[in-house]
DNA sequence: AGAAAACACGAACGTTCGTGCTTTTTTCGC
DNA sequence: GCGAAAAAAGCACGAACGTTCGTGTTTTCT
């Protein structure tokens, strides 16, 4: 279930499948889950197509395990570093923070911005498996907005997660620092609507 | 310059290619523009490859003449109807109402969203192309914010920017309406900032 | 150390992609 | 209605796609 990142005690089989999905998140984040092609993967890390594809069995796979490997990068570098904040406000603070700092974490741009965007028309495991983290993402927000007090929790949620998609696709497209300004302008403005 | 919907003093290869951009548009909305692929569009509408190819010489300026045909679409929409509004607070709010109903009128979704998204990793004329209609088009809502008398009409534009994307973001993953509802308030958040 | 299993490779497949030519059909001004 | 010009189709191409298969080469376990 561990999804490490170059663990000792991993089987060759087990570092080679994690060096690859490393290498497709970021790709993916760039150039989408259908621009994520199996050779160009296999070029970049050095190793044949079919070696690769052994991995996963089909192209829908690698998608699959990309998405989960994406998902426990953002469980890291996201979820994880806010639980020491205490629940409530403290913790929707920190979720916010980390939300916006994580944008950096994927090269080419928010994975989820990209793969959401490239995916709401095409039904089928891959549009699930994107929709189900991102679900489990505002819910998360939701659920922390409702012990903080906000009256509308769903709405709060949607509000945060608006403001920093927002903050990403235009950063990525216009490339001026000052839309994180005021997506923290924003960010405090939500946060000046928690009680207590 | 004007690409009308069939306009009968146009020529047959003009009405054409109307056609082919407006097919390409909702194709390019779904599938992005990447997706948009000639040998699915010709075959909706019912031509051949090479017939349809012929118009455009490369799929790129297919792309290009796709991407202006939608910032088109959307000035007949958005910005056309608008205008009627005097300038400042009526004239943004006009815009932001409108711009929150025209995510109707492309059938896959806001074309702006997808293509934003897929193409901002990557370089060249298509990026410099829909980076400069979404560029234009924050821009007018600052200048538009400016006269209105906001104090910070480029954080202001952000903010409206941020909402109504991702109220379309978010509506074609989760399909839920509420969020359209989430979406209003925030405006409505906004527009009590205008002053006067 | 040797047997068994896991891993990686190269070649080839059928398809689809964008694009170039040549030919046929349609449109349109006289 | 004829003839030139424009538009559409037909056909073929090279490249890249995902995928399969047979065969070596490492790991791993006993």
């Amino acid at each position: 279930m561990a999804t490490a990142t170059r663990d000792a005690s991993a089987s060759k089989g087990e570092q080679t499948r994690a060096a690859i999905l490393e290498r497709a998140v970021d790709l993916a984040s760039a150039e989408g889950l259908e621009g994520l092609t199996i050779g160009r993967l296999a070029a970049e890390l050095r190793m044949s197509k079919s070696g690769l594809f052994a991995h996963f069995g089909s192209k829908q796979e690698l998608q699959l395990a990309t998405i989960e490997a994406a998902a426990e990068r953002f469980r890291v570098a996201v979820i994880e570093p806010a639980l020491e904040a205490p629940d409530g406000a403290p913790r929707l603070r920190a979720l916010g923070e980390r939300y916006l700092e994580h944008l950096d974490l994927y090269s080419g741009g928010c994975f989820w911005g990209a793969t959401s965007a490239e995916y709401d028309d095409r039904p089928g495991p891959v549009r699930d498996a994107v929709a189900g983290a991102l679900d489990a993402w505002l819910g998360e927000l939701e659920r922390q907005a409702r012990i903080a007090g906000v009256e509308q929790p769903e709405r709060f949620a949607f509000e945060l997660y608006a403001v920093i998609m927002g903050a990403n696709a235009r950063y990525r497209l216009s490339g001026d620092p000052k839309v994180f300004e005021y997506a923290r302008s924003a960010l405090a403005r939500l946060d000046a609507e928690l009680p207590e």
